[in-house]
DNA sequence: TTTGTTACTGCAATTACGTCA
DNA sequence: AGTGACGTAATTGCAGTAACA
């Protein structure tokens, strides 16, 4: 295996103040390069230890100051601008992977959501057939005689079972509102105490609820940057202030 | 104090190369 | 051996900032 070494040739090759020497490896793990000037093999891929260490510094610092650049370089047998562009290339592929999380977090968050409010729907669907018989059942007993509900009503459906916990003794607690239920004047309707906080919280809700107000912030510490990230935030990931499509898109 | 210049640095986008299936 | 996909080192262009005249 032949490796070529790494002089940049290109006179517009950006060189930092500190970094203007000329370079020539002197670590083992590059001894069996040698300087071209013809090659256009200008990349060599850094050693595992070289990585290692890189990577143990990112760890604790994900920027790596001047002086200590210059340091690590030495140690590494690197140029500091390799150093240099090695964080910024691992900054770019962190960040990159942080997307990804969180772009997992926010679509189990939102699945999740989702299922939720399907649940609510389906229990709205069996409260309003609940008042629906219950008001009926009011107009032909104006007395406040009822029939205990389950027995001379129809069966109830799978949904309405679950309001009822599956149990006929529970009418008590089921027809609350039959026992505050007032017959009008004229007996051609019915008021119910918590009709109009019923219908705010949930009959009047027509409108499917807006889920993106309701998405609580993960909890996971990822979402967060830690300490030196700075730029790395996830802050305006999905800030569609300026763009028409909504994120969920994706998985709708 | 304000302004223009310079040097340095970071990021995004891209290119170019090495490696592997 | 040839090739496409993928990872990554390196380049480029631009913007922000600090130091200085």
């Amino acid at each position: 295996m032949t490796l070529e070494i790494l002089v940049s040739e290109d006179p517009n090759t950006r060189m930092f103040g500190e970094e203007e020497e000329e370079y020539f490896p002197s670590s083992e793990s590059f001894s069996f390069m040698r300087k071209t000037k013809s090659s256009k093999n200008n990349k060599r891929r850094f050693s595992d230890e070289q990585i290692k260490s890189l990577e143990s510094m990112f760890e604790t610092e994900t920027r790596v100051e001047p002086k200590k650049k210059i340091q690590l370089a030495r140690e590494l047998g690197l140029q500091p601008r390799q150093v240099a562009i090695w964080f910024q290339n691992k900054r770019a592929r962190w960040k990159s992977k942080q997307l990804e999380r969180d772009y997992a977090i926010l679509r189990a968050n939102y699945n999740s959501l989702a299922s939720r409010y399907e649940n609510l729907k389906k229990e709205k669907q069996g409260l309003v057939l609940q008042l629906q018989r219950l008001k009926k059942d009011a107009v032909q007993n104006p007395k406040g005689e009822r029939q205990c509900c389950g027995k001379s009503e129809a069966a109830p459906s799978s949904n309405e079972g679950e309001l009822e916990n599956g149990d006929s003794n529970k009418c008590e607690s089921q027809v609350k509102p039959i026992s505050s239920m007032e017959i009008s004047e004229h007996g051609l309707g019915v008021v119910l105490d918590d009709d109009i906080s019923i219908k705010a919280e949930y009959f009047q809700l027509e409108d499917e609820p807006n889920l993106m107000g309701m998405v609580e912030p993960a909890g996971d510490s990822s979402l967060t940057s830690p300490e030196g990230w700075g730029s790395l935030e996830s802050d305006g990931l999905f800030d569609q202030s300026s763009s028409g499509y909504q994120w969920w898109d994706f998985w709708s």
